[in-house]
RNA sequence: CGGGGCGUGGCGCAGUCUGGUAGCGCACCUGCUUUGGGAGCAGGGGGUCCCCAGUUCGAAUCUGGGCGCCCCGACCA
């Protein structure tokens, strides 16, 4: 490719909405066109990597013995409405209108329409398990898209679902599925790692994540080195956590809670400071609401975090939310800030993280204005209905497996696999026959990964102060052949003998015959980041020479005979 | 959905407070010089100042309404 001819032009400035390094190096390089919000043009040369990314899944995934296929982008609302999922989905689902005002939706995922396919086809045990993929456009309308590529509302999604007569098939397939995401991400190069996940509103049991390890991940994932465990905080458990010490005692009433005025402190940290005590030694008190419209109370220690996402599973609630300041007041009969558990009666439950059932003497909301208790005891004082695991696992929280320290770091969410079970099935009524002739629902996966995430992820990853630094598998091209001079009859005869013989190789060139400064063509080949550089100028032509690094060690640069230089290419590339 | 900010040549911005014939840098075109790390000089083209309505002799600028975009938050009792 002609660079002078080819679709590609690169800017100097950055673009003001670009925060992430990705996003700012790929709107620079020409790869991607803001259109609106969330929503890019892929260029021919983005639209490169962006092939060669789909070529590796297809490769996989085909090997792992899934077939592709391609299943409409703008979906009939009565599927959704079966399966539950048109009034679940919320806002994210961008719904429309047909002429004759028929309800349609843009597809941000396609388990309704697959499992209508299927349960039109199959229909013996015989047939199963299969194992079904496509490439393609999705929209999710996102709160709040940012970062390029890496949250859009458009973007490209490989998404399987496999369909299994029993648990034992899904788990084979789920395994054949893991091992192949393994192979994509490390055929990309990127530094990633699997974890355990939630398995949000798609539902159902077991879940993975593939993350791509970078600072600028949305998601934050523990680890322990020890055991190997690795989990996304939202589904993150840790061991348990060393009990803090008990509370100070009352001298006249130690055999009961004793209430203390705290006028107008209403953070943990407030109360804390006030009373001489560590936050670990109190208790906070949440309350919840949800579209079940009943008023929770949930207890944790006071130094630590609900997790919601737990805590919406425990509920099993789709949408949870903060009571308003009313519901509150209602709940305990005094302002936000002072909610504890003892004489708590008008909320429905109270369910506590196992990070306060060690605690003693400890300090709450008094469930009245301006006033909290000291020496509060469970069994004696208070007692909660329930006893659940709703914490919010953080940096150094013991690893439910070894009780190692447990490291916080932060991902791109590049891959997620999930066992569906029967949910899509059953509610939909994909069913097959048993070799007794039984109907069943048939157990279901799905594995999702984004095509254009994993190519800013590999952005992220690859970078420096000037550009891009390409993993081979994803630079839109293998060479870039740079003329500095074309206007020179014999920089430009060399450099068109290379073009033409490094074509010839079936080598994926990029041949810099611009009429443009040096200086120009070297900001620009280290921007786009190609692997290889290949440098034909007059200096090293004059000794028959021509210069060739590579992008990823620049200040190491070598000289090769000119006659030799496609065959060094040829092996570099090896 | 709340709070804040911004819409002015392709891109980044000034001008708006205090109304008076729209400017700068980059990019683009032409010419000359230059040519191994984003060149210099000279000349040139290109803008419904987001949209609608209003105030005014006169609006990018003031008023009202709308649209779009960006950032923060939507969570710790």
């Amino acid at each position: 490719m002609r660079w002078s001819q080819y679709y590609l032009y690169t800017t100097r400035e950055v673009p003001k909405d670009a925060e992430v390094i990705s996003h700012q190096l790929m709107t620079r390089a020409g790869m991607i066109k803001k259109l609106a919000a969330g929503i890019y043009t892929y260029t021919p040369f983005g639209f490169r990597s962006i092939s060669k990314m789909m070529a590796i899944v297809r490769r996989e995934l085909d090997r792992a013995g899934a077939m592709e296929l391609s299943m409409p982008a703008v979906q009939p609302a009565e599927l959704w409405q079966e399966s539950g999922r048109w009034q679940e989905y919320g806002k994210e689902l961008l719904r429309m209108r047909d002429r004759h005002d028929r309800d349609f939706c843009f597809g941000p995922t396609h388990e309704e329409v697959i499992t209508d396919m299927v349960r039109h086809d199959v229909r013996s045990y015989k047939q199963l398990p299969i194992n079904l993929y496509q490439i393609q456009v999705k929209f999710r309308d996102e709160i709040r898209p940012r970062f390029g590529l890496m949250r859009g509302r458009e973007f490209l999604m490989k998404d399987a679902y496999s369909f299994h007569a029993d648990g034992a098939s899904l788990d084979a397939t789920y395994q054949d599925m893991r091992d192949a995401y393994c192979r994509i991400f490390e055929a990309c190069g990127l530094d990633y790692t699997v974890v355990e996940a939630d398995s949000g509103t798609i539902g159902g049991s077991s879940s993975h994540e593939f993350m791509v390890l970078a600072q600028t991940g949305e998601s934050a994932i523990v680890r322990c080195d020890e055991s190997g465990y690795a989990a996304n905080t939202e589904k993150a458990e840790a061991g348990e956590l060393p009990a803090p010490p008990p509370g100070p005692a009352s001298e006249e009433t130690p055999d009961q809670p004793q209430q203390v005025a705290t006028p107008g402190l209403t953070t943990v940290e407030e109360v804390a400071e006030f009373l001489g005590v560590e936050p670990s030694q109190m208790l906070k008190t949440m309350i919840y609401t949800s579209e079940q419209e009943e008023l929770v109370a949930v207890a944790i220690r006071g130094d630590r975090e609900i997790n919601e996402v737990k805590l919406a599973n425990h509920l099993d609630v789709k949408h949870l939310a903060l009571a308003s300041e009313g519901e509150v007041t209602g709940a305990t009969g005094a302002p936000v800030g002072f909610a504890g558990p003892v004489g708590l009666t008008k909320v429905s439950r109270l369910i506590a993280d196992h990070s306060v059932r060690s605690m003693s003497r400890f300090v709450c909301g008094a469930n009245a204005a301006d006033a909290h208790l000291t020496g509060v005891e469970w069994g004696r004082d208070a007692e909660p209905t329930e006893w659940a695991d709703l914490l919010l696992v953080g940096e150094g929280d013991p690893c439910p497996s070894s009780g190692k320290p447990m490291t916080l770091s932060r991902g791109i969410e590049v891959g997620h696999i999930f066992k569906l079970g029967d949910k899509y099935s059953k509610s939909m009524g994909c069913q097959f026959l048993n070799d007794k002739g039984q109907g069943n629902p048939m157990i279901m996966g799905c594995y999702g990964l984004g095509i254009g995430r994993t190519v800013a992820a590999a952005i992220e990853q690859g970078n420096d102060a000037d550009g891009i630094i390409w993993p081979r598998p994803l630079a839109p091209f293998e060479v870039l052949l740079i003329a500095l001079n074309p206007q020179d009859d014999e920089v430009r005869q060399a450099a068109e003998a290379l073009y033409g013989e490094l074509q010839e190789r079936g080598v994926e060139v990029l041949y810099d015959d611009r009429k443009e400064r040096p200086g120009v063509k070297f900001k620009d080949a280290d921007l786009i980041g190609v692997p290889v550089r290949l440098v034909v100028g007059k200096r090293g032509l004059t000794e028959g020479k021509i210069e060739f690094s590579l992008r990823a060690n620049p200040r190491e640069r070598h000289s090769v005979d000119v006659a030799d230089a496609a065959a060094k290419v040829g092996e570099l590339l090896e």
